[in-house]
RNA sequence: CGCGGGGUGGAGCAGUGGUAGCUCGUCGGGCUCAUAACCCGAAGGUCGUCGGUUCAAAUCCGGCCCCCGCAACCA
């Protein structure tokens, strides 16, 4: 299925590009400082068969509803199969770097090919015992953006090689921050994991991942949401259950683990529960549906300070009759700070040895089948109460702290620079500045050749999203500029403006309008300015 | 008509035909073992909008409005 062809398109030889035919302007290069013509060349390479598998792939992933997930992503992927496969390029010989095609070294290997078969031949396919036990896989996941590529190529590529396909691809969504936008790092929003993980611990960070998000969709990201996450669930749901059941053990019986009595109903309403909780936890996550799965772990997570309030052993341990009740009362809240690890061991796995820790046993103790099996812990074992294992943030305290270390940091910083304000109240990565280039001398400076120049007339250039149309006025002659910044201004902001124009500039073509300079403008992230000249300059003074 | 996602109580999200749910927040009450945590109760939604299908629509179909991502464009 692997075919050696030409790949043929129209290079221009200055500029040392292919360009589609539909591209190509009055059949010439359409680089606006070129024009030139241009040659129709065949590069060859070696392609892939994939569209003889285009019915082969249809009928599979017809065949396997199960196959794409979510559906959203199916029926995009459907769409673009049914739009017609071409055969794929799998190697290139315009760069070296790469992995050379072995019977032909000076092709190197399409990088989405090599990428892909690491899935098998990572486990030693074909004769690898790795290969043998874990293939086919049950599931790949994936961003949702490349989901063609495992979904389309991937299975197309096994089917070739007679390999069974992976059982499931799971295209996931992507954290957005809080207004929708997505992260980067030029709007300045980006977000660094590592220090997440640094300020929260990867237990917590993980619990927020796959809790507050689905799976299957773009979720929101902010960092407050993550304080209140944690706070909520981890830290006074969680956290707080084990440290008030062991510390009642603690002061009631010195922390010797008792031998329970009877059960009463609450008991059993617990147990009950654990079962209901370990079944359903189960389908969530065939599923790939983990938040649910832990808003079914945190309904007994619930139930346990519940059964706290409701048996109230600080009033039994009052009463010398009620002794056997409060020792069956502790002895079950030790079961439930274990039943409690065991179901959160999957989503936050340093959790398990800290646990196991307070009650005096190994990691032994977390087995998932005994989720729901009661009376496993001995009685006369030894637990203590131990560190928080998830202190409450006090995200203002928080704030502040960052405050004053900024602060700090300003003092020693030469007093004459202006500082950033900064504005949002909840922590942000610091800016990070464009290093400052190498030096030039005031012959080069003087190249440049800068001008105020008055705005006449500004309109959007139409289906751009950035693009504005500026027609200006410069020592007496008029030009047209094409500048990006029709989502800071207004038409009408600009015009009668005088702003400073790059005057020798080689002309450009935006969207098919000749720009004729640059005019300045200062950004950082999402807020841009453009430069204006305030007092009364004539249009053509030179900026220097 | 470039491709795609989304609009559900103050916030963030579940919910693919049959009394609209969860977490946080708010208000009122309880408890005092615990990380000012926990427990109980309450208020709060014409499910973007208009129309259609249906005995029945947040849910299915069509039109429109708005938000977002990709692509193109930042000289």
């Amino acid at each position: 299925d692997i075919y050696k062809s030409e790949y043929s398109g129209w290079y221009c030889t200055p500029c040392e590009t292919f360009w589609m035919e539909n591209k190509l302007i009055d059949g010439k290069c359409p680089n606006a400082d070129c024009g030139r013509e241009v040659e129709l060349l065949k590069e060859e390479s070696y392609f892939f068969r994939l569209s003889n598998y285009q019915e082969a792939i249809l009928k599979y992933i017809a065949e396997h509803p199960e196959f794409i997930q979510p559906v959203s992503r199916r029926n995009e992927m459907l769409r673009f199969i049914e739009g017609g496969l071409e055969d794929l390029c799998v190697s290139r010989t315009t760069f070296q770097w790469g992995i050379k095609v072995p019977f032909d070294p000076k092709h190197v290997v399409y990088v989405w090919l090599d990428a892909l078969i690491n899935y098998i031949s990572a486990l030693g396919y074909p004769d690898g015992e790795n290969y043998k036990r874990y293939w086919p896989a049950n599931v790949h996941i994936m961003g949702k953006d490349i989901v063609r590529f495992h979904a389309v190529i991937w299975p197309i590529i096994l089917m070739a090689l007679d390999i069974p396909l992976p059982k499931v691809i799971y295209g996931h969504g992507w954290y957005l921050t809080k207004d929708g936008g997505k992260i980067s790092k030029s709007r300045g929003n980006l977000q660094d994991s590592f220090e997440l993980i640094e300020r929260y611990g990867s237990d917590a960070i993980r619990y927020f991942l796959l809790r507050e998000l689905q799976v299957g969709t773009d979720g929101t990201y902010s960092e407050d949401n993550v304080v209140e996450r944690l706070n909520s669930d981890l830290a006074n749901d969680f956290g707080n259950f084990v440290s008030r059941s062991l510390a009642m053990v603690v002061k009631y019986r010195e922390g010797i683990v008792p031998r329970p009595g009877q059960d009463g109903a609450q008991e059993r309403e617990l147990k009950e529960l654990s079962r209901e909780v370990k079944i359903n936890v189960e389908k969530k996550l065939e599923v790939f549906d983990p938040a649910s799965a832990l808003e079914e772990i945190w309904r007994f997570v619930a139930r346990c300070n519940k059964y706290v309030d409701e048996t109230a052993p600080w009033a039994l341990a009052k009463q010398e009759d009620q002794r056997e009740r409060l020792d069956t009362v502790l002895y079950t809240f030790v079961e439930c700070v274990r039943v409690m690890a065991i179901f959160t061991a999957p989503f936050m796995p340093g959790l398990p040895p800290r646990i196991c820790a307070l009650l005096g046993h190994d990691e032994g103790l977390i087995r998932w089948e005994e989720a729901d099996q009661w009376g496993i812990l001995e009685h006369g074992i030894i637990v203590q109460k131990g560190e928080q294992l998830f202190p409450r943030i006090d995200s203002s305290q928080f704030s502040q702290v960052e405050e004053t270390e900024k602060l700090d940091q300003d003092q020693t910083e030469d007093q004459t620079i202006i500082q950033v304000q900064k504005e949002t109240i909840s922590p942000v990565p610091s800016l990070e500045f464009e290093p400052i280039k190498e030096e030039i001398t005031m012959e080069d400076f003087t190249k440049l050749d800068l001008r105020v120049c008055k705005v006449l007339s500004a309109e959007k250039v139409e289906k751009t999203d950035k693009l504005m149309k500026l027609e200006v006025e410069v020592a007496g002659v008029v030009r047209t500029v094409v500048s990006g910044i029709a989502k800071h201004y207004a038409p009408e902001d600009l015009i009668n403006q005088y702003v400073v124009l790059v005057a020798n500039l080689k002309p450009a073509k935006l969207r098919g309008i000749t720009s004729q300079g640059m005019i300045l403008a200062a950004s950082q992230g999402e807020v841009l300015e453009v430069l204006r000249v305030n007092k009364d300059l004539p249009g053509g003074v030179r900026v220097k």
